[in-house]
DNA sequence: CTGTGGATTTGCT
DNA sequence: GCAAATCCACAGG
């Protein structure tokens, strides 16, 4: 099958693709808007799912400034968020809202934390899975497929039990962070969607005019080269 | 397109 | 006990 073969290449490559650990061993504001154009592969029962990351959001470390009590660690390690206080590069999956799951990417040296949260892909591979784990028809939008941190667990099917705590570096790992060579030009930087404390900290950073983003379209911010920071 | 309300697990205040 | 880094159905413009 055409898609097969597409997928099968993606594995193959996925080895030399990944990404290293000292891209993410930096406080997230930092990591964020460089993680933009990268892509997130999930192996399942019927072959990779990849989509492109196009929309995320900084938390920040409890040793960081400015202090950040949206994030989960902000009090310290506890039994859910430990995996932010350990090794760079992990997946931090937690369910919220009861019905739901969100991914994070762990930042910073272990012993300190700090995370990326994925809020947006744009697909890449294994479209028509995405689209059965949605519960859409075949043919749906990408937008409706990965738009949205909910959305593109579902899509990829990620959760708590399964993917929590795995390593995205390592190339035997079912969930991977791949290189690639699509260049992010210029990037939207806004408020973080969906809190209410440290709403005003400019952490959501989002591929301009990609048409797979999450939130608000009328939601202000500032435009910048991704050269500038 | 915008706005509202409900579903319902988890972890901590 | 209750708030939470959400999504979906549905109503109205």
């Amino acid at each position: 099958m055409e898609e097969d073969a597409q997928i099968n290449r993606d594995c193959r490559a996925a080895a030399g693709l990944l990404l290293a650990r000292a891209f993410f061993e930096a406080p997230p504001d930092r990591v964020a808007p460089r993680l933009l154009g990268k892509v997130l592969a999930s192996r399942t029962g019927n072959g990779w799912l990849a989509g492109r990351i196009v929309e995320v959001e900084a938390y920040l470390g409890p040793h960081q400034a400015p202090p950040d009590p949206a994030a989960h660690a902000y009090r310290g390690p506890t039994e859910r968020n430990r995996v932010l206080f350990g090794p760079a590069g992990h997946a931090y999956v937690y369910s919220i809202y009861g019905r739901y799951f969100c991914m994070n990417i762990s930042c910073e040296q272990p012993g300190k934390a700090g995370c990326v949260l994925l809020r947006a892909l744009e697909p890449v591979a294994g479209l028509d899975q995405m689209a059965r784990n949605r519960g859409l028809i075949l043919n749906a939008r990408p937008h409706e497929l990965t738009a949205g941190p909910s959305r593109l667990c579902q899509a990829l099917g990620l959760a708590r039990q399964s993917h929590n705590g795995l390593d995205l570096l390592d190339p035997a790992s079912p969930l991977q962070l791949w290189e690639s060579d699509l260049a992010v030009d210029r990037i939207l930087i806004t408020s973080r969607i969906g809190i209410r404390r440290a709403a005003e900290l400019p952490l959501r950073f989002a591929v301009a005019d990609n048409p797979c983003l999450s939130g608000p379209k009328n939601l202000l911010g500032r435009y910048v080269a991704l050269s500038s920071l």
